[in-house]
DNA sequence: CCCCCCCC
């Protein structure tokens, strides 16, 4: 199988434009990590030569290449991340390594190497070994519908469909999230906004729930203002806060831990590293990175859309900054392209380092952010994103700005869950108390869950 | 709602 192809040992870090035949020797199961929440999950390749190579993949990507690296089964591989093997297991697990992620192109080969394998190993029987060990790995379908909730909401509801959910809820990091076999996860907070992501299933009553109080929950959406330079179909029905106190300080956030997720900001963004890529290869259909040239029809492994197409989409890292101090933060598609005043084909297509003449770099006046704090895996410290700008002169004199939807709804809403004493709008003080031990035995619940997990 | 990284 080798010809014109290179081999594992052709590969180094920085290696450019390598492709390798290999066959998937070896396929572990996935793992978590022991001081973490990132999952992995390591194979070994072999190439015609019998040498090979660590590869790993991270979270997501777990799942969604399970169909696409089967044991046994070969591939041309191309555009790994090739890292050299921290010192002290390179002796284990060899000098290189690499990882797999959506950059990776993998192409099936319909060859028998089995041969190679068998003349390597003593085992023959690995196309019987069970691939996948572990069914619980996560959710494979990331269609986004995105509900936020906010204030009383995130006491009640939040709470009521957590204990509805037909799977589990398992903690990651410092978000809750809860994942059903077709793909729903919630994260939330306890001061803050409440997400549904993905297609998912419920239980009958909060089907119930959800159908009785949907005239109150859209009018609750539609009441809200909203107007962002960077229009975003997720985050359109979101107010720019009228209350100077629902701004943010930078400074309270700089090297934020937990807490609150989201962030009104004014402050005025820049470039600090020049010398970035300012876009990424996606699909159209799920904005996920692909592998793929631009304009190419191919099957999307994320999406699993068969005829997506690869368009580049803007991505910048950047710095913002208010009076009080500085967070650096990166902000994706339109935002991005908002910022630089550019667009991804002109930005992918830049070849040299940027100048202020070819790209905004910097903000003359301040503009309003609405930025995500996400809790890292890998660091005790926040990142942060933006996900929209709003510049200010749109919302000057606009009558309805901020305009708090909660205040236009008189009736509360009754909650099927019987012990759920409070009313959705009901959030005054005499009922504080006793909603904080809710909240918290609440968590307790969850964390009693994860562990019988 | 998407990039990067990630683990033994």
């Amino acid at each position: 199988m080798g010809d014109k192809f290179q081999l594992i040992h052709d590969v180094s870090p920085g290696t450019a434009g390598w492709t390798v035949k290999v066959v998937v020797a070896e396929k572990f199961s996935p793992r978590v990590a022991q001081r973490s929440p990132t999952k992995y999950q390591n194979l070994i390749l072999m190439d015609s030569e019998g040498s090979t190579v660590q590869a790993t993949l991270y979270g997501q990507n777990i799942t969604t290449f399970q169909d696409e690296l089967i044991l046994g089964k070969t591939y041309l591989i191309s555009n790994a991340l090739v890292k050299e093997t921290n010192a002290e297991y390179k002796a284990k697990y060899g000098e290189i390594q690499w990882t797999i992620s959506g950059r990776t192109r993998i192409r099936r080969v319909e060859e028998n190497n089995s041969n190679i394998l068998i003349s390597t190993y003593s085992f023959t029987d690995f196309e019987d070994l069970p691939m996948y060990m572990d069914s619980n790995v996560d959710i494979s379908k990331f269609d986004t519908v995105l509900l936020t909730m906010w204030e009383a909401f995130v006491d009640n509801e939040c709470k009521y469909i957590c204990q509805n959910l037909k799977k589990k809820p398992v903690l990651i990091g410092k978000h809750l999230k809860v994942t059903s076999f077709n793909g729903l996860s919630i994260s939330t907070k306890a001061d803050s906004s409440f997400f549904i992501d993905g297609e998912f299933e419920l239980v009958e009553e909060f089907k119930s729930w959800t159908h009785t109080n949907s005239e109150i929950i859209d009018n609750m959406i539609s009441e809200k203002h909203y107007l962002t330079s960077t229009p975003s179909k997720l985050f359109s029905k979101l107010s720019v806060p009228t209350d100077e106190k629902d701004f943010t300080e930078i400074k309270s956030i700089q090297g934020l831990k937990t807490v609150k997720q989201f962030f009104w900001i004014k402050g005025r963004a820049s470039v600090k590293v020049l010398n970035q890529t300012y876009w990424y290869m996606s699909c159209n259909n799920c904005n996920k990175i692909s592998s793929e040239n631009y304009g190419d029809i191919y099957p999307c492994v994320f999406c699993k859309c068969t005829d997506a197409k690869a368009i580049p989409r803007a991505k910048v890292y950047m710095q913002l900054t208010d009076p009080t101090g500085y967070i650096n933060a990166t902000a994706i598609g339109n935002p991005a392209e908002y910022f630089l005043q550019s667009n991804a084909e002109i930005l992918m297509n830049q070849t040299l380092i940027p100048t202020a003449a070819s790209m905004r770099l910097s903000m003359d006046e301040y503009e309003i952010f609405y930025v995500k704090a996400i809790t890292q895996e890998s660091s005790p410290d926040c990142k942060f994103e933006i996900l929209f700008i709003v510049n200010p002169s749109q919302i000057a004199g606009d009558k309805n700005k901020g305009k708090a939807p909660v205040e236009h709804i008189d009736e509360p809403i009754k909650l099927l869950e019987p012990t759920t004493k409070r009313s959705l709008f009901h959030s005054d003080t005499d009922d504080a108390q006793s909603s904080k031990k809710n909240v918290i035995s609440q968590e307790l619940r969850v964390r009693k869950k994860i562990n019988e997990f």
